[in-house]
DNA sequence: GCCTAGGTCCCGTTT
DNA sequence: AAACGGGGCCTAGGC
């Protein structure tokens, strides 16, 4: 399933290699290497110790010993050439659009892992912004009382507005929706969506943002803007999202009962 | 210097990467596994297989056989556990700032890779933006004839301006840079701080944005919003960059020939 | 194909 | 410690 090799020779390296990649295995190769990139930028690696992961649909994931971040790296890309040249080990990477190029230069390869992983694993999400929208789009009064909610991801302009209601005095709301903290770019995001629909309609709507906590200039950039903002506990909407889902399941079983 | 074990027990997958990772080893754990996050979100993800990174310094990387990306990670963390528990090896790993813990359960482990890897090289990267700004800073005729650069990476509000200078007609010029494409937020960003510099002096600037590229909507938003914007060409900022170098590398000739 | 916006973004920098 | 902005960001979703 997972096969580890020590190489005697580049030879041998290029050739498990080349195999692997052909046969769509992941791939790990760890050894003492240089990196170049060129591409949206470009980037030089001097000479030290990392492990090369090619991964089953082609991406390549360069990462030093250390840190959360690859140093270097190509998502799924078109060609992975490997070929022995001046006594090293060169991998390269192409992909178009955008054009980039990433060469791993192995002056020794320490060894080789390679086999093929099978994944059919599910994975699912829990409070993102997406989930957050909805809790919000079912609940309004989460929000302000006698609010309604008309539409969720309201193109306003070329972009999205994540809530569009009208409050009780029939007056037209755009909130927008952090799922962390707000910030400045947040409470601009807004502004431009109000903005826009004021423009378009010559209906000069409300503007809410939503988060569970903001930055100082962001409520200060708030008021200079006329904009509102309403702070929401994340706590609070996960209740709400278990009660739906409870009432959501009795209703199931309810009508599992019936039939 | 890298060790590959296949385990025959649950407890001596323990064993070993509790050992690994005492040592600062780099380790990477091959086999079938769950995994739960919970913090700023939370997630599930049912059983497959996959490999678990842990560098050096803590940092753990979840990756399914396919895609750039991670399934679930921790940044560097503080405390990282292994124990065996219902015939499962169970890895926790802990971070405070933000309080987050992602949970790995195998149900089988196929093989452990660890070892220390050395890694003194440096890295360098070229063109990002810090190096555009600064090639623009030393020729802002590439901006604008007459344009003087009086400043880079001002504070304006409690962001920065990448650029501030004074035109011919000694007007303020607000410049915001993007390396590749500037979209609207890149135009709301420089509107922001126009904006604050205008309330702060009561002197109106101009406000320019640069960039190889521009969004249809970065530019009708820089109409709308009484903004320009300059296209520049990275070719001919790089040949900049270099004609510079040349100058300063005779320059350094005649210091050394001169000495 | 472009464009918009989110991300457990991460990461460095500065206040 | 908080906040701000870049990133070769990547990735998903719309049009």
């Amino acid at each position: 399933m997972i096969e580890y090799t020590k190489c005697s020779s580049n030879n041998e390296c290029v050739e498990i290699i080349k195999n692997a990649v052909r046969n769509k295995e992941l791939t790990i190769i760890f050894g003492k290497c240089t990196v170049d990139y060129q591409g949206r930028a470009a980037s030089k690696l001097t000479e030290g110790e990392r492990f090369v992961i090619i991964k089953q649909d082609g991406a390549i994931i360069i990462h030093r010993p250390i840190g959360y971040s690859p140093v270097n790296w190509q998502p799924s890309t078109s060609v992975i050439e490997v070929v022995e040249r001046d006594d090293r080990v060169v991998l390269t990477a192409i992909r178009n659009k955008p054009r980039e190029i990433v060469w791993v230069y192995f002056s020794e390869i320490y060894g080789i892992i390679h086999g093929k992983l099978v994944d059919q694993g599910e994975f699912v999400m829990y409070m993102d912004e997406h989930e957050i929208r909805d809790i919000l789009y079912e609940n309004p009064e989460l929000i302000e009382k006698g609010l309604r909610i008309i539409e969720k991801e309201k193109p306003i302009g070329n972009g999205y507005a994540d809530l569009f209601g009208i409050d009780k005095n029939n007056v037209p709301v755009i909130i927008e929706i952090k799922r962390i903290s707000a910030s400045r770019d947040a409470v601009l995001q807004l502004f431009n969506y109000v903005k826009i629909y004021e423009n378009k309609t010559g209906v000069k709507p409300r503007g809410i943002l939503v988060a569970p906590n903001f930055t100082s200039s962001a409520i200060e950039s708030i008021h200079k803007l006329g904009l509102e903002y309403k702070e929401i506990n994340l706590q609070l909407l996960w209740k709400y999202k278990k009660a739906r889902e409870i009432r959501h399941g009795t209703l199931l079983e309810f009508l599992a009962k019936k039939k």
